[in-house]
DNA sequence: CACAACCAAATTGTGCGCAATCTAATTGCG
DNA sequence: CGCAATTAGATTGCGCACAATTTGGTTGTG
């Protein structure tokens, strides 16, 4: 007998599956796509998406981290992040500068301004913490 | 005193905010990638992306239905679904049709093809739950 | 030392998600 | 009836996510 296809045998011949009511993948996505959406009024004062939110909270605090190292923190590829770094940079919040060790490495800096918008940024958790009990 | 600045009084002192790993919101959004990350090789079979799949679960169930209920259903608004459903049609797997009554509404129908790919989903909620098993 | 294997980041292309705006049809009120 | 207000959906523009590929630099092995 084949492991592979005795491994996950659930007769749920009751309740049918391909109901979007039923879907706790669903309830995943939505949730998700609502947090990044009730983020974007406080975090647009800021000048920043959820993603560059985050990104920020990494660079603030390791300055000087590279882009893999990076992605892995964050669960997020040189694809997504490249981009969004780029747009930080133009923004003046980082610089991006390549390592003297290894020219193929990316290294983030936190600039003055990116600094300071971590004591701007202090007040987000509270203010979506209460903005949750609604 | 207003009832404003007070309602959300929550001294965290000991555990910074601002750290990723202190962020219950990144713990959900990371997941909610993985999660499409983990149908993707499934649905492609398919042909289909993970929000083209969940809308197609609403339309196997309601064929017929318009785009603000099918919004309203996923909790996505017109910007969203149009291309999404005009990337469906173009693969053959519903209609779009103008409703007789009002002709601002659009009413999306189920093809055979459609159908077909029904039969074919009923695999899928299986498969992801044996796949988070590991 | 040469060169293949490897590695980091960048690039390209597709498909969301959503704010903002636009178009066209319908409704409601004087 | 006539026209303003409303409504449904489409459009535009931007920023992710990510697969696939490319570019350029580094390492290890013969």
């Amino acid at each position: 007998m084949s492991l592979s296809t005795t491994a996950c045998d659930q007769s749920e011949a009751e309740t049918p599956q391909l109901l979007l009511k039923n879907q706790v993948c669903f309830s995943l996505y939505s949730a998700s796509n609502a947090l990044i959406r009730s983020y974007r009024p406080l975090l647009s004062a800021l000048d920043l998406t959820y993603p560059q939110y985050l990104t920020m909270m990494v660079i603030w605090e390791k300055s000087g981290i590279n882009v893999k190292d990076l992605g892995h923190d964050l669960h997020l590829d040189s694809g997504t992040l490249t981009p969004l770094l780029k747009r930080l940079e133009a923004k003046g919040f980082i610089t991006r500068e390549r390592s003297d060790e290894d020219e193929r490495v990316r290294l983030v800096f936190l600039t003055t301004q990116g600094q300071q918008l971590k004591s701007q940024a202090e007040s987000v958790p509270e203010a979506i913490f209460c903005k949750s009990q609604l």
